[in-house]
DNA sequence: TCCTAACAATTAACATGTTAAGTAATATGC
DNA sequence: GCATATTACTTAACATGTTAATTGTTAGGA
């Protein structure tokens, strides 16, 4: 084999090409959440707040997909910024409650259209059918990974 | 809208399922790779390494899908466990060229057959028309996103 | 009740992601 | 041939990813 199609096997391969996949809608969103001084993955945490209203850290970490040690040093800067608040579960003294403050409602309402705008264009720009094609494939192949070698 | 309608939009949402998706693919490797002192990104640059033989560091960058400075940082890790080593180029004084050393080479040797073995797992899994499906998707996906706001 | 296991969150340590700025070498236009 | 822009790589600073260990709390069983 050539150097060119071992390399092509790489391109193929599935860990990278969700990467690179990720990387190319990603780089749509980002220059929007850096002008409002937002990482990608704190305005994760800030759209599954203003979704699901409180929520332990836990679930937050689980919905908005971050570790929880990522999410603990996230938290504590997102509560620096006046946009969240947390508080001790009374019925479980182990759990935290998080919840968006009105000052992060507000500033959420800022960015959530224009997040709204970028997607419009993606969606466009690929197609409606492809884009439910895709995602259905993607959570079937998670589905079927996570049974397979657990 | 309720809560539960509200996140399961997040839940449907291109960058949140492209993350899901991966994140469960690699699940499966990880433990490999730590068994044999490999981070995910670490493993990418020898096999683009092993594969494509000697290689500037920009086209190194490409092909592993790391940036730069995390690339920088990592070659010196690398070169330090005696995987690769890295030369100046003669024709080009700013380039740096890298390549995997032999003992890199038996390395990489002994852990791809594991990796080519998760993979096969993930592929049976999976299926392979969908996978090829999913990849086609995926790529296309890149190329219009690409393409759009530029 | 008491001991232990399980759980939730956190801390620590190291690796990578991300942007901006810096350094050295090369390319370009005049 | 020289000033300038461009390129390749690096450094710096901060944020997050990842695993392991720790702390405090709750749950279960003898």
């Amino acid at each position: 084999m050539t150097a060119e199609q071992l390399l092509e096997k790489t391109n193929r391969s599935l860990p990278i090409v969700l990467l690179r996949a990720r990387e190319s809608v990603m780089a749509h969103f980002r220059p929007m959440l850096a002008a409002h001084g937002l990482t990608e993955q704190q305005w994760r945490v800030l759209r599954v707040l203003s979704e699901a209203g409180e929520l332990d850290a836990s679930h937050l970490a689980h919905h908005a997909c971050i570790l929880p040690p990522s999410l603990t040093r996230m938290l504590k800067t997102l509560e620096g910024n006046g946009w969240i608040v947390g508080r001790r579960d009374k019925n479980d003294g182990r759990r935290m409650l998080f919840s968006a403050t009105e000052e992060g409602l507000r500033f959420i309402a800022t960015v959530s259209p224009k997040g709204a705008a970028i997607y419009e264009e993606i969606v466009d720009a690929f197609g409606e059918d492809k884009l439910r094609q895709l995602v259905d494939l993607l959570d079937e192949l998670q589905t079927k990974v996570n049974g397979a070698a657990k």
